[in-house]
DNA sequence: TCGTCTCTCACGTTTGAACCGA
DNA sequence: ATCGGTTCAAACGTGAGAGACG
């Protein structure tokens, strides 16, 4: 069906435009652009930033299933900075966001050890890609049809996590005509600090759940508006409190409370970690709860230092997340230097598994060796959070760039050696794309990538052949 | 064996796109 | 070609219970 589904969701109605005023004046800031194509004043903005700051204060999580759920909110943002005559690709994958596992303990999230071993890979492309600079900036582009899901084998190409473990979505523009001549020396990174959530395969918090219900249409039959008909929104462990809460309203669990339990238990993760001062962020229950404390909530977040948070924070490559080892995260320091551009840098680079394109009929991802163009690097401030881009893969190291130009969200030991090594192919090869128009996804692996710039780079197709899924990376 | 923690599934409600006839 | 009603698939959280694990 329409290609265009996928996007807002028909700007004509549905679409309250909640919030259009974040057309932000960009600061000029950024640097200056050596050339139009390489442009550093790409703006990124998230919209219904309210909604999302109303979940992540509380501590958002995000249904996983089998089949795939979407998210809600869902990723809706505004791009400027585009040439407009020039094409763009939009991609969305799941960063990790620490090392650690959780589990929800009465009323609040604590540690509870390492994170799994990350699965396969994705990264989501946007159904209208590529598409040139002007479609994309002229309205809210809508990833309302991203999928999460928590089974490793499947094959629609939605994104994989792990339940019960953090992440926060990241939005990549890269400049190409088509997608078999990706430039992905020029892609920009950009990631809003409000959009981490915990994925679990049943909410935990009910507060969660009643603005779930509150805000999503499709779950308008759980509010309870007057008639009182359901009035259900509580789970297990947390029935009690809520009937308490029932029974009488002045038991209410304030924010406060939450936030106070939340904040408590960053503060264990801090501790089980090495410690480690950041700069916290306004809103997370996990970075800090707004309000107070600020200031020392900190660390919790993270285990990364400071700079690791600085580069969190402010949208930037991440490059990669370590899935587990703490002191992995150290090299985000590094990285996040200005010169960051290393996506491959230090950690390995891992090329996506550039999968779900729904309805986008033979599109494939590929990358050439482009020019690596090094966008001067801009180093922005945690600060510049509304969206500034923060990186651009190219400069670091073009020749691994060539073969894996995104992120790299193992450590470097893990990084290369092992999407290369073992590669392919536990899984089906991955059919359905080709002969349907919907569900054509597009999906690579990092197995596959590397056994493929063994040969050449990128030419999509050739990547569409490669075994949809693999486990390379278990 | 028992308890805890997760995950799964059928269910009733809503939304919205696709159909269809006037 | 347009309008209005109908149908149907998809999306939601619920809540009971299955499974895995210690």
């Amino acid at each position: 069906m329409l290609a265009s589904a996928s996007r807002a969701p028909a700007p004509p109605k549905t679409q309250p435009d909640l919030k259009h005023n974040f057309s932000i004046p960009p600061p000029a800031t950024m640097a200056g652009a050596p050339d139009p194509y390489h442009q550093g004043n790409i703006r990124m903005t998230l919209e219904d930033q309210e909604l999302w700051k109303s979940f992540h204060e509380i501590g958002t999580e995000m249904i996983i299933t089998k089949p795939g759920r979407r998210m809600f909110p869902h990723c809706k943002i505004n791009i400027s900075g585009l040439v407009p005559y020039a094409k763009y690709i939009l991609l969305v994958d799941m960063v990790p966001e620490d090392g650690f596992r959780y589990k929800w303990n009465k009323d609040k999230w604590e540690l509870a050890g390492k994170a799994e071993p990350q699965p396969p890979y994705r990264t989501y492309l946007h159904p209208d890609s590529p598409a040139p600079g002007s479609h994309w900036m002229k309205q809210p582009v809508s990833f309302l049809k991203l999928k999460l899901t928590n089974n490793a084998l499947d094959q629609h190409g939605h994104i994989i996590l792990h339940s019960m473990h953090r992440y926060h979505p990241r939005f990549h523009i890269v400049q190409a005509d088509d997608l078999y001549s990706v430039r992905w020396s020029v892609f920009q990174t950009f990631t809003f600090p409000e959009t981490s959530f915990t994925a679990v395969t049943a909410y935990q918090n009910t507060k969660i759940t009643k603005l779930k219900i509150d805000n999503n249409p499709f779950a308008k039959g759980f509010r309870d508006e007057g008639t009182n008909s359901k009035r259900r929104a509580s789970r297990g462990r947390s029935d009690t409190e809520h009937l308490a809460k029932k029974l009488n309203p002045t038991v209410k669990d304030s924010d406060q409370d939450r936030s106070q339990d939340l904040r408590h238990s960053c503060e264990d993760r801090a501790a089980l970690k090495e410690s480690g001062e950041v700069k916290e962020e306004r809103f997370s229950p996990w970075g800090g709860v707004s309000d107070r404390e600020s200031s020392h909530v900190l660390g919790q977040d993270s285990p990364v230092g400071s700079e690791a948070r600085d580069v969190y924070s402010s949208e930037q490559l991440v490059p990669g997340h370590s899935s587990y080892q703490p002191y992995r995260f150290h090299e985000y320091g590094k990285l996040q230097s200005p010169s960051s551009s290393s996506v491959g840098s230090g950690t390995g680079s891992r090329v996506p598994d550039i999968a779900t394109v729904p309805e986008h009929e033979g599109k494939a991802a590929a990358h050439e060796p482009g020019p690596t163009h090094c966008p001067p690097n801009l180093a922005s401030t945690p600060q510049d959070y509304p969206g500034v881009l923060n990186m651009a893969v190219g400069q670091a190291k073009p020749a691994m760039l060539s073969h894996h130009p995104l992120y790299a969200p193992y450590g470097p030991e893990q990084a290369l050696g092992q999407w290369g090594g073992a590669s392919s192919a536990q899984y089906p090869p991955a059919p359905p794309t080709h002969h349907h128009h919907h569900h054509h996804h597009l999906a690579t692996d990092y197995s596959t990538q590397a056994v493929h710039h063994g040969y050449h780079h990128g030419n999509v197709s050739d990547w569409s052949q490669y075994p949809l899924f693999s486990y390379s990376c278990w």
